[in-house]
DNA sequence: AGGAACCTGAAACTTGAGTTTCAACCCCCG
DNA sequence: CGGGGGTTGAAACTCAAGTTTCAGGTTCCT
């Protein structure tokens, strides 16, 4: 029609001066992550411009490895939807999003990965950044654990006629020390391989009434996958713990993939060992009395042979 | 010139029949990884697609995140060499291999995203309140360091003739993870006790050259002061890591004192592996270049070896 | 009731990411 | 030495991802 009105360009945060209702949003699209600026508006959004934060802020750091048009397909709205949203929240388009999302993770920083090897900030600074990459992989491990699953495999470390634990290198001391936490509350709890021996004899008697807790962090030896598969051709049930950039194994019967990345030359397993933790507590917790018990009798063995000072 | 052959399309999977020399690719690009491909055709790979490939090795699963533009910059080379990495390892442009990548952590797939369950109250609040005590800990523990001790204790590992890691139960654990790091820099790192001995064989050969690392968290066996005192008077500097509310030792030459507290059954060791990551890197660091020899010479023979898949 | 503001996805449009081609170069072999 | 095979990045090209516009619809206010 000759009336019809122009229509107004999408909302951004340079507009937000014209609609009063609108939330405050940063000018700068530097400084505070999309998560954050989508909480920030979150009241105000249209009805599907939020479906696509909802998808957004329930995998914080996932949206830089999609497209605006897969997030579109996977909210059920349109590509023009996620540009609005993007804008509104005060970036210039997707693809600033996009980076910012990926930059959040200091590890993922462009900048910072051609730059980490000149830092030279202080030591304190050096000390928070250490900490802050070691909360984000405790995080993200402890956060993506599901409850009923947990408690599955807490059942299954309970119940189990025997319980092995499985692991190579620097999972070897992960699984060693998993092992010394849950023979406290329960015995037949054994830490594979054995200084000198090969595991095949053990597997050999493995059944479906054992249970294998394999700690498989990058770099895995090849023994990993094949005794996944021979415990499991053996009916045995698994527990894979293992890191983030893992190929899921069709052997184990639960996973857990833990953060362990950082800017180092080696990975962080700070967040491995705070799940080891979590678990063997509520290992202990699901044995009651029987764990109780046992721990006393321990307790009471180490007295008889006097092993503390 | 009007006798100038035509150009050879790039390199593929498909392809390969035709160069004899190339690795055996699987023609489907469905089933093995983004970093598995590379993996198999490391060797095959001229120097720009290798520059490529080693950025998306050094970071499994962050391909995703960057577009095939940035990868290339990223890598100093062109665009053209990241498509035809992808194309020889099997996948018919960047977007598949991206979104192979992305879908290869089990968690980013599109499927497993739309059917995540939302979290039991009660089980979250006690990750948070996990998580917490952790957070609490490391804190406590990094933010205690010292600049000048801390880099006092980098050089003395880096300088020692020969390194001990002494540890019993829990300690054993973190002390062979200790040493696990600390030996991708550098040669003569022991473990102690190795199993089934004793370790006054090898103190009595301690001597001022070389450097015991203790870790020794609560309830500790009388052998740990014990050692200690004879290491002191074999005139070996000595690095005690140990828990706040241990007694100092009159031996150590440092002493870390870590957070394990928290309100479980067992103490917590998230800040013990975030410490020794800390020193581990730190070491590292300090062993510049002839650790970084060294690493390169060991990663030579994990190859020859064939250790890893 | 009419108009303004807003929402929405499809369509039209823009643009640059990614792919292919080209030509220069290098190495190796007969 | 000449030719074949391979590498390489720039240039040319393709095309679809992302942005903007459009038109229909809803809600609210005067």
């Amino acid at each position: 029609m000759a009336g019809k009105k122009t229509r107004r360009s999408p909302p951004n945060g340079a507009a937000a001066a014209r609609n009063g209702k609108q939330a405050a949003v940063p000018d700068s699209p530097h400084g505070a992550s999309v998560e954050s600026r989508i909480q920030a508006s979150y009241g105000e959004l249209p009805e599907s411009e939020r479906r696509i934060a909802d998808l957004i802020l329930e995998f914080p750091g996932e949206m830089a490895a999609y497209s605006a048009t897969e997030l579109a397909e996977l909210s059920g709205g349109s590509k023009a939807a996620v540009t609005r949203l993007v804008q509104r929240i005060g970036f210039a388009n997707y693809d600033e999003a996009r980076r910012a999302a990926r930059d959040a993770q200091s590890w993922g920083s462009p900048l910072y990965l051609m730059q980490r090897e000149t830092k030279k900030s202080g030591f304190s600074a050096r000390v928070r950044e250490h900490i802050e990459q070691d909360l984000q992989n405790i995080s993200f491990t402890l956060e993506g654990l599901r409850a009923d699953a947990f408690n599955e495999m807490v059942a299954a470390i309970c119940k189990a006629r025997r319980v092995f634990l499985l692991g190579y290198r620097n999972s070897h001391y992960l699984a060693g020390y998993a092992r010394w936490q849950i023979i406290q509350g329960r015995g037949d709890v054994y830490l594979l391989p054995a200084a000198g021996e090969t595991i095949a004899e053990e597997i050999a008697d493995f059944s479906a009434e054992d249970l294998l807790i394999v700690i498989g962090f990058r770099r895995r030896l090849p023994q990993v996958p094949q005794a996944m598969a021979a415990a499991a051709a053996a009916g045995t049930r698994i527990l894979y713990i293992t890191d983030r950039a893992a190929k899921p194994s069709p052997h184990a019967t639960w996973t857990i993939p833990c953060g362990v990345r950082g800017m180092d030359f080696f990975d962080r397993y700070a967040a491995a060992m705070s799940l080891l933790h979590f678990l063997c507590v509520a290992v202990m917790e699901k044995l009651g009395a029987g764990g109780r018990g046992r721990l006393q009798h321990i307790e009471k063995l180490h007295e008889d042979l006097h092993d503390f000072d």
